[in-house]
DNA sequence: TTGACATATTCCCATATCGGCATACGATGA
DNA sequence: TCATCGTATGCCGATATGGGAATATGTCAA
């Protein structure tokens, strides 16, 4: 044993940054490798690796069509992120800090009425 | 040049499962390293090590307390991951969904109206 | 069938990464 | 001052990773 398990999971496929290139691009609908690579400037081997983990982790799905394969976003696979990190969202929102103040009063309240 | 710009970023800190465990014990409150290691049962070098890439990518602050130093959470760094995971959030969300479609029809109507 | 096109895979290289262990460093208390 | 505690860092070994180039695989069109 040595290393981390790098555990192929969205986190890990989401740190790289051409690949959220490549996730944002697809936002704009399916796109085929070699469209992929010419809008965003990689070679097709790079993109095709790169999508091979998005795949693996579920955040792309292919299509075939001809001798093409049209890849598409499945933002599902994003969802642990999202809320991963949503949990964190009160330690930096205005709005947050406000509702949490309101909590804390309506628990002194709360102690008086006993 | 031959690896990637791994870039030191928000993004990659949190793909490491370790420090995504010694950021959530962190939104308990300041912790020393040693709590932390014991709290996570990793080795003290291991959170040192983590904590220093945390410290790297701003997410987190440390105050000196005699020969203890003190962590807390800076969610701010976060804050990139949630703005960039939430743009996907329209692709999964039924309530985007129905947004999405509400939008349509006023888009629609207004081609009427031309 | 053959040739061009689209994509995936493989091999190689350079480098980053994580954990383990030992150790260095700074602060405290006796 | 010295021993101890708390923490950071350095080194090592094993492995993962990304890009580049070449190549394999598959599909369509003539």
């Amino acid at each position: 044993m040595a290393r981390a398990a790098t555990t192929a999971d969205a986190f890990n496929a989401v740190a790289e940054p051409q690949r959220r290139r490549i996730l944002d691009a697809l936002t704009g609908g399916e796109r085929s490798v070699t469209a992929l690579a010419e809008e965003l400037e990689l070679t097709q081997p790079q993109v095709s690796k790169h999508l091979r983990v998005l795949r693996d982790v579920g955040a792309v799905d292919v299509r075939e069509d001809g001798r093409h394969r049209l890849y598409r976003l499945n933002a599902e696979a994003l969802r642990p992120i999202h809320d991963w990190v949503r949990r964190y969202e009160r330690f930096w929102s205005e709005r947050f800090a406000r509702l949490d103040s309101v909590i804390e009063d309506l628990k002194r309240q709360d102690h008086r009425d006993e």
